[in-house]
DNA sequence: GCTAAAAACAACGATCTGTTGCTTTAATGA
DNA sequence: TCATTAAAGCAACAGATCGTTGTTTTTAGC
């Protein structure tokens, strides 16, 4: 595959052209976050990016590469762990930015081609290659924790879901805002209940 | 708001109108499971419930309410935690149950109109009153254990968080299966996290 | 079996879909 | 600066879907 999304690259690819495509990515992300992938109207696109049908049509002509591309294009929304030297700090600090972010237009059309992905080959990829940075950064940083003996050695595959999974469960239900004092609640149950739960004090 | 949705109530509900309607809201249910609410397409509905459109639409003029009495419907498809007397065991069943859950079309309904509900007043009481009852049983669950000496004393509003949003994490994201040991280890942590952060023995 | 509630049928104007031929704009390179 | 031409805009289309309405047929309820 190669150009954006498999179609020859573009020999005229500044000024006008770039702004419309940038336009109806934007346009293509906001409506995707409010009404999922099916719920997607291309002419509702073109008039969101001030543009014309045509050229949406022209430009992509499958639904699907239009939504992979608007979710490639912003995938730097994503916000991803640092590295501080405090492994609590920083996963508080992530875990109140994924709270952030989870508001972001960006951001949800992720979650909601999540959704879509269980029907969608190519949906399901574009999503897993967005998560994959993110859990990459993430597994990256318990890996240096460890090694610096903040955290015992052993299987910590599930310390991502664990601290992340219930941020999105909370914010999801929209039942209350998700506060530092959350965050921070649920990074010390799970650092305490790693550490206690390791075979020996390591 | 008397009757079903608002609506007068039916005064011929047996026999055939009764399963029109239950057909319709079948059929509504496994649409907006794969579509989502803004995807649903009434003709779609008439098609795959085997009914004249004109039923769907004379019997929900509105497609929210459609959706919201499909999702009511199948309420009791959402699993709950039971009581044997053992915390760890029942957090663990509760989770693989969820777990399983989550491939039932009633189930990945609920999860679109979540996605929906920040759109729509309608859909969010709806989800709001499906998760609540969920939530109480967890919150009594949790209550229990504290008053029987499983959990110290304290706040536990982040429990059922803590516990069933890694579940929802990983099943969504389908990198891989979730198996019991996944849910063990999470119920481990969690429990142990708890205990371990208490303010003192209790 | 009668009555009438409710489903099916049929047909509608309006909107959206996806495509095509043509015109206009403006990015690119000389 | 200006000629070339890629790419956007415009207009019109057949077909599908939407939401509604008038009528006919079925059948639940008595």
């Amino acid at each position: 595959m190669a150009g954006t999304a498999g179609r020859a690259p573009a020999r005229r690819p500044g000024g006008r052209t770039a702004r419309v495509r940038a336009q109806v990515l934007a346009a293509t992300v906001e409506l995707v976050a409010r009404d999922g992938i099916a719920g997607l109207r291309y002419e509702e696109v073109a008039e969101r990016a001030g543009v014309n049908k045509t050229s949406v049509y022209r430009n992509w002509p499958d639904r699907e590469e239009l939504v992979v591309e608007a979710l490639l294009r912003y995938i730097d929304d994503l916000v991803s762990i640092g590295d501080t030297g405090d492994l609590r700090r920083d996963l508080v600090d992530f875990l109140v930015a994924i709270a952030d972010s989870l508001a972001k237009p960006t951001v949800r059309a992720v979650e909601q081609a999540t959704q879509a992905a269980r029907d969608s080959p190519v949906v399901r990829r574009a999503v897993a290659r967005v998560f994959e940075e993110r859990g990459a950064a993430v597994r990256r940083r318990v890996a240096l924790a460890v090694e610096r003996g903040e955290l015992p050695p052993g299987d910590h595959s599930l310390l991502g879901a664990m601290v992340t999974g219930p941020v999105h469960f909370v914010v999801n239900r929209g039942l209350r805002p998700f506060s530092r004092a959350d965050a921070e609640r649920i990074v010390d149950v799970v650092l305490a209940g790693i550490r206690a739960t390791a075979p020996q004090r390591w």
